[in-house]
DNA sequence: TGCTAGTCAATACC
DNA sequence: GGTATTGACTAGCA
C-alpha cells in the first residue's frame, strides 16, 4: 500500500538536510518524491506486519505510524517534530494542493485507462475506488486547506464527474514538476518490481507482475510446476510465499523481501477518523495514502502476525543426488560467514531461503548434524544452504533487501556484482582485507557523493575533509584517505531522466533507503573506528560552536537528545559495537569530515529559531503552551489542526519514577540476584507495588547500564549470581532492606553521620553485608574509602570466554567477589559463571566480527588496548583484590522480618554494630551512583 | 522464552 | 536551554 510519508525524519534531519526558505520548493519537491517512492505499483497492499518491516520502517524512521499503534503517539510527535517542524503553513497549504493535484491527475489516468480498457476489463484493481471516497479524501483536503487558511482562495473542489474528462480537470492547477516526479516515482516502482527487485527475492519479475492483479485465493495458489522448474537452481527461487488465511495483501507483501521499503499502512478509516490528531501534512499523507492504495477496504488493523512464511517447494530426487554428501559443518560456517559478514539476520535468511523460523536457523547453525544423522527432511535446510552458498546472486540479493538498497546499487559499488558475479562466490571469498577495503573505499566515495555532499539546503558544497576511516586489515594508521569529492551544487543530484528510474537522487530519500544503507554497509566493513576520539572531537566541536546534543542528534545521526548523550559520554569500543550501534559513530566521523559540518548545523539552528520566533509571534493562543523545547512542533501542529483532538495533545506517557525506597530495594534485590527468576520478580513487584514488567525492565537496564560502566570504559558483564549463596530468599531480602531503609532514614534525618549500628545479621553473615555494599555502593565509594576491610566493592565480572578485551590475567582478579565468600573459593570457576544465569548466554559480540581480525588484539596480560583509546591495566583489578579482605561466613539467625509490604523504613531494626560512615550514602549521591 | 543491544523520551539536574 | 539519567520498548539471537 503506498503510503505518503510527509517526511522522514532521517531524511529531514540528515546532514545533508537543511532548510533555508528559498529552497523550499525543492525540499517539497523531494517530500513528495520520497512519497513516491514509498509507492508501489498496484501490486496491492503491503501488510506491515512482518516485524522486519516494521523494523525497516522504524528504523530509518520514516514510518507513518498507525494511529492505533502503541507507538503511535511518539512516532506522530517524532514526526511532527523532526519533520514538519518548521514547514510554514502557507508551504503546507501548498502541500496540501499539490496533492490535490495530485489525487486529481492520479485520478484522470485511472479513468483513461480505465477507459481504454484495462486487460481484464473495467478499472485496473487498484483503482476500484469509490468516488465517495475520492471525495472524502477531496473535502478532507480542503478542510484541511480552510483550517489553515480560513481566508486563502482555495483550489476549486472539482466535481468529481469532471474527473472522466480527460485532459483537464478543473481547478486543479497543473504541477508539471510534481506530476514528473510521480512519474519518475512510477517508473522507478515498475522498475524496482521488475528486474533487480529489490525487495522480492522470492518471486520472479513477471510472476510479481502477474500477481499484482490478484486475488487474495489467486495468491495462495502454489506456484505452477514450470514456473517452479524454471527457478529451480536459485535458492531464492525456492521461496515461496505463504499468505495467512485471510489475509488481504499484495504480492509484494507476501515476501519477508517484499515489504522492506513500505511503511505500515495507513487505511481510510484510520485516515479520516483517526489522524486527527495528527498534523497536517500527516493528515494529507494518510488521504494521499488511503486515495493511491487499494484495496478500497483493506484490513482495517494490519494483522499483527507475520504476513509470510516461505513455503518451499520440497527439494526434488535430483537435488538430493546432487548433494548426496554434504559437510554440514562446512556449509553452516560459510553461511554464518556470510550472514555474519553481510549481517543478514537468521531470520531473514531463514524464512527467504530456508522457509525455516529464526530460531530454526539458529539452532541449525549451532548445533549442526554430521550429514550422515540426519534424515531426508533434515537434510533439506542444508541443500538450500548448499545452494543459497552456490547462488552468487543470493547473498547480494539478501543483503540488498535486508538493507533496501537495489541491487543496481550494490553493483555500482564495484564489490556487489551482479551479473555475471564474480568473486562473491562464497565458496572462495576474496581476501577479507582486500575486499574489505575495496568496499570500504566504494563506500566512503558514495557515501561522500551521496551523504555528506548531498546536504545542498544550507549553501554550497564544498571540499570535504578526508575521511579517515580504517578499512579492515589494516592498522589505524593506514586509514583510508578519500580524495574529497567536490560537488558544485545540488544540482548534480537532481533526478537524472526517466531511463534510469532507480537512480534516484538521494535527498530526502536520503537515510532511508538509498543513504541509511550505507552507513550501515559502512559499519559492517569499517573493521576499526576510535569511537572515543570520534566522541571527543564531537563533543569538543559541539561544545565551541555551542551546538546542542539534541540538534545534533536529529540533524545528523537521526537520534534523541539522550540517545546521543550516551553516545558522547560512553561510546563503546567499535568491535563491541553491533552494525547497528556502529552507525552513529559512521555518521560521527562522516560528519566531522564534512567541511561545513558546523556551517550546516548553525544554519539549521539560526532556521529553527526563527520558525521559533514566528511560531510565538504568529498571534496570540497559538502558543499557550510552556515551550519549552523549541524543536518540539507538536504544539505548532495542534493549533493548527483544530480537530476533535485539537488542544488535547497525546497524553505524555508518565514514567514510572521510583521512591529512593523502591530503588533501594531493587539494588538489593539485584546484589543478591542479578537475575531474578519469575518468582522472585513477582515477589518484587508484589513488595514494592510495581508490575512484574516494570521490575523486569529494571533488572535489564540494570544489568546493561551496569556493564557499560565498567571500569576504565571497560564494558562488562553484569555481576553473577554467586552459586554457593541461596537463591533470592524474600525473608533475607526484607531483612537487609530494611536495614538499608533504616539508613536512608537516618540520612534523611540528617543524622548521616551518626554511626549506624550493624544489625546483628551483618555481623553474622558478612556474606549479605558484602552483596549490600557491592550492589547498594557506587564503585567510587567502595574502592576508594572502605576502612573498614570490608571490601564492598563489586568488581565488575567478565564472562571468560569470548571477548576480545578477554584477558586471563585480568579475568583471574576480577573475581574478587568470589573472594568474599568462602564457598565460591572452594570453586572459583563456578562462582565466576555460575551456573545459574550468568553464563548462559556468549558476551555480546557483535555478530559480524570477523574472527581473524580479532586476531590482532593486544595480548600484553597487563594491558589491555581497547579501541586504541582505553587502556585497562588489570594492576586495579588485582589490587582490588588484593585489598579485599576475606570475611569468613558464620551461621545466620534466621528470624522473621517485619516484611512492611509494599516497602517503608522500618523503625525496628536492630544492629549492634557499625556500619562505617563512610557506607551511608546521602540521598544526593544516591542520585547519582553510577555502577 | 529470556536474554542483549539499541533506542526513545520523560524527567532530573545543571 | 542544555545535558544526564533512566524506565520502557523493539528487534534479534540462542
Amino acid at each position: 500500500m503506498f503510503n505518503f510519508i510527509v517526511g522522514t525524519k532521517d531524511g529531514t534531519v540528515g546532514p545533508n538536510f537543511a532548510r533555508s526558505d528559498g529552497e523550499g520548493d525543492d525540499r517539497l519537491a523531494h517530500i513528495l518524491t520520497e512519497a513516491s517512492h514509498m509507492m508501489k505499483t498496484p501490486t496491492g497492499p503491503v501488510t506491515n506486519d512482518d516485524s522486519r518491516s516494521n523494523e525497516d520502517s522504524s528504523s530509518p524512521r520514516t514510518q507513518c505510524p498507525s494511529p492505533f499503534s502503541n507507538k503511535d503517539s511518539s512516532q506522530n510527535r517524532r514526526l511532527k517534530k523532526y519533520e514538519n517542524d518548521d514547514i510554514p503553513q502557507e508551504k503546507v497549504v501548498r502541500i496540501y494542493q499539490e496533492e490535490l493535484a495530485k489525487i486529481m491527475t492520479r485520478r484522470v489516468e485511472d479513468m483513461r485507462h480505465s477507459r481504454e480498457g484495462f486487460p481484464g476489463g473495467g478499472m485496473p484493481p487498484h483503482m476500484e475506488r469509490p468516488p465517495e471516497d475520492i471525495r472524502m479524501a477531496l473535502e478532507a483536503y480542503h478542510r484541511e486547506l480552510a483550517k489553515m487558511q480560513p481566508g486563502a482562495n482555495l483550489p476549486n473542489l472539482p466535481n468529481l464527474p469532471n474527473l472522466h474528462g480527460l485532459p483537464g480537470v478543473p481547478g486543479v492547477p497543473p504541477f508539471p514538476n510534481l506530476l514528473a516526479l510521480q512519474q519518475q516515482a512510477l517508473q522507478a516502482n515498475q522498475h524496482m518490481n521488475g528486474a533487480g527487485a529489490v525487495q522480492d527475492l522470492s518471486l520472479p519479475k513477471d510472476k510479481n507482475a502477474k500477481m499484482n492483479g490478484m486475488t487474495d485465493s489467486d495468491k495462495d495458489k502454489p506456484m505452477d510446476a514450470e514456473e517452479a522448474i524454471r527457478h529451480a537452481g536459485s535458492a531464492f527461487s525456492l521461496v515461496r510465499p505463504k499468505l495467512e488465511p485471510g489475509q488481504s495483501t499484495g504480492s509484494s507483501a507476501s515476501s519477508p523481501l517484499g515489504n522492506a521499503i513500505l511503511p505500515p499502512a495507513i487505511t481510510p478509516s484510520e485516515d479520516f477518523g483517526g489522524s486527527a490528531a495528527a498534523s497536517p501534512l500527516q493528515r494529507m499523507a494518510s488521504i494521499t495514502n488511503s486515495l493511491i492504495s487499494q484495496p478500497s477496504n483493506p484490513p482495517h488493523h494490519p494483522p499483527p502476525q507475520r504476513s509470510m512464511k516461505a513455503v518451499l517447494p520440497p527439494i526434488t530426487q535430483q537435488q538430493f543426488d546432487l548433494f548426496n554428501n554434504l559437510n554440514t559443518e562446512e556449509i553452516v560456517r560459510r553461511v554464518k560467514e556470510a550472514l555474519s559478514q553481510y549481517s543478514i539476520s537468521q531470520r531473514l535468511f531463514g524464512e527467504s531461503v530456508l522457509g525455516l523460523s529464526q530460531g530454526s536457523v539458529s539452532d541449525l547453525l549451532a548445533r549442526p548434524k554430521p550429514w550422515h544423522m540426519l534424515t531426508q527432511k533434515g537434510r533439506e535446510p542444508f541443500i538450500r544452504m548448499k545452494m543459497f552458498l552456490e547462488d552468487d546472486n543470493a547473498v547480494h540479493k539478501l543483503v540488498a533487501s535486508q538493507y533496501k538498497i537495489a541491487p543496481e546499487k550494490l553493483m555500482r559499488t564495484g564489490n556487489y556484482s551482479g551479473a555475471p558475479p564474480c568473486p562473491p562466490n562464497m565458496n572462495k571469498p576474496m581476501p577479507p582485507t582486500q575486499k574489505m577495503i575495496s568496499d570500504a573505499t566504494s563506500l566512503l566515495s558514495k557515501m561522500q557523493q551521496e551523504q555528506l555532499l548531498s546536504s545542498g539546503h544550507l549553501g554550497h558544497l564544498g571540499q570535504p575533509a578526508p575521511l579517515l576511516l580504517t578499512p579492515p586489515g589494516f592498522p589505524p594508521h593506514h586509514a583510508v584517505t578519500l580524495p574529497p569529492q567536490h560537488h558544485d551544487n545540488n544540482k548534480e543530484r537532481k533526478p537524472p531522466p526517466p531511463p534510469q528510474p532507480l537512480h534516484q537522487p538521494p535527498v530526502m530519500r536520503g537515510m532511508h533507503q538509498h543513504i541509511s544503507p550505507s552507513v550501515y554497509e559502512m559499519a559492517a566493513l569499517t573493521q576499526d573506528l576510535d569511537t572515543q576520539t570520534i566522541t571527543t572531537k564531537i563533543k569538543e566541536a559541539l561544545l565551541a560552536n555551542n551546538i546542542g546534543q539534541k540538534i545534533f542528534g536529529e540533524a545528523v545521526l537521526g537520534l534523541s537528545q539522550g540517545s546521543v548523550s550516551e553516545l558522547l559520554s560512553k561510546p563503546k569500543p567499535w568491535h563491541m559495537l553491533s552494525i547497528k550501534g556502529r552507525e552513529p559513530f559512521i555518521r560521527m566521523q562522516l560528519w566531522l569530515s564534512d567541511a561545513h559540518n558546523i556551517d550546516r548545523l548553525q544554519a539549521l539552528k539560526n532556521e529553527r529559531r526563527e520558525a521559533n520566533k514566528r511560531r510565538r509571534s504568529s498571534g496570540p493562543g497559538q502558543d499557550n503552551s510552556s515551550d519549552t523545547s523549541s524543536n518540539d512542533t507538536s504544539e505548532f501542529y495542534h493549533s493548527s489542526s483544530p480537530g476533535p483532538t485539537s488542544g488535547v495533545p497525546s497524553a505524555k506517557k508518565q514514567r514510572v519514577l521510583f521512591s529512593e525506597e523502591q530503588k533501594e530495594a531493587l539494588r538489593l534485590a539485584f546484589a543478591l540476584d542479578p537475575y531474578p527468576n519469575m518468582p522472585t520478580i513477582e515477589f518484587l513487584a508484589a513488595e514494592l507495588g510495581l508490575s512484574t514488567r516494570t521490575i523486569t525492565n529494571w533488572f535489564h537496564n540494570h544489568r546493561m547500564r551496569l556493564k557499560q560502566q565498567a571500569p576504565h570504559g571497560l564494558p562488562s558483564e553484569p555481576p553473577a549470581r554467586d552459586q554457593s549463596s541461596a537463591p533470592f530468599d524474600p525473608v533475607q531480602f526484607r531483612l537487609l532492606l530494611n536495614q538499608r531503609l533504616l539508613e536512608l532514614h537516618k540520612e534523611r534525618m540528617g543524622l548521616a553521620g551518626v554511626p549506624l549500628p550493624y544489625p546483628p545479621y551483618f555481623a553474622a553473615n558478612s556474606n549479605f553485608a558484602a552483596l549490600i555494599g557491592r550492589g547498594l555502593l557506587p564503585p567510587e565509594e567502595q574502592t576508594k574509602d572502605t576502612p573498614s576491610g570490608l571490601d564492598l566493592s563489586m568488581p565488575l565480572k567478565r564472562e571468560p570466554d569470548g571477548d576480545d578485551f578477554e584477558d586471563d590475567d585480568v579475568e583471574s582478579n576480577l573475581g574478587s567477589e568470589d573472594s568474599l565468600d568462602d564457598d565460591s573459593k572452594t570453586e572459583p570457576k563456578a562462582a565466576s559463571t555460575p551456573a545459574g544465569r550468568s553464563n548462559r548466554r556468549k558476551p555480546a559480540a557483535p555478530q559480524w566480527v570477523n574472527p581473524d581480525w580479532q586476531d590482532e588484539k593486544p595480548r600484553n596480560p597487563d594491558e589491555v588496548i581497547i579501541n586504541g583509546v582505553c587502556v585497562m591495566r588489570s594492576d586495579d583489578f588485582r589490587r582490588e583484590a588484593e585489598e579485599t579482605v576475606r570475611v569468613e561466613p558464620s551461621p545466620v539467625p534466621r528470624e522473621p522480618s517485619p516484611s512492611p509490604s509494599p516497602v517503608q523504613p522500618s523503625p525496628h531494626t536492630h544492629s549492634p554494630e557499625v556500619l562505617p560512615e563512610d557506607k551511608i550514602k546521602t540521598e544526593n549521591e544516591d542520585d547519582r551512583w553510577e555502577y
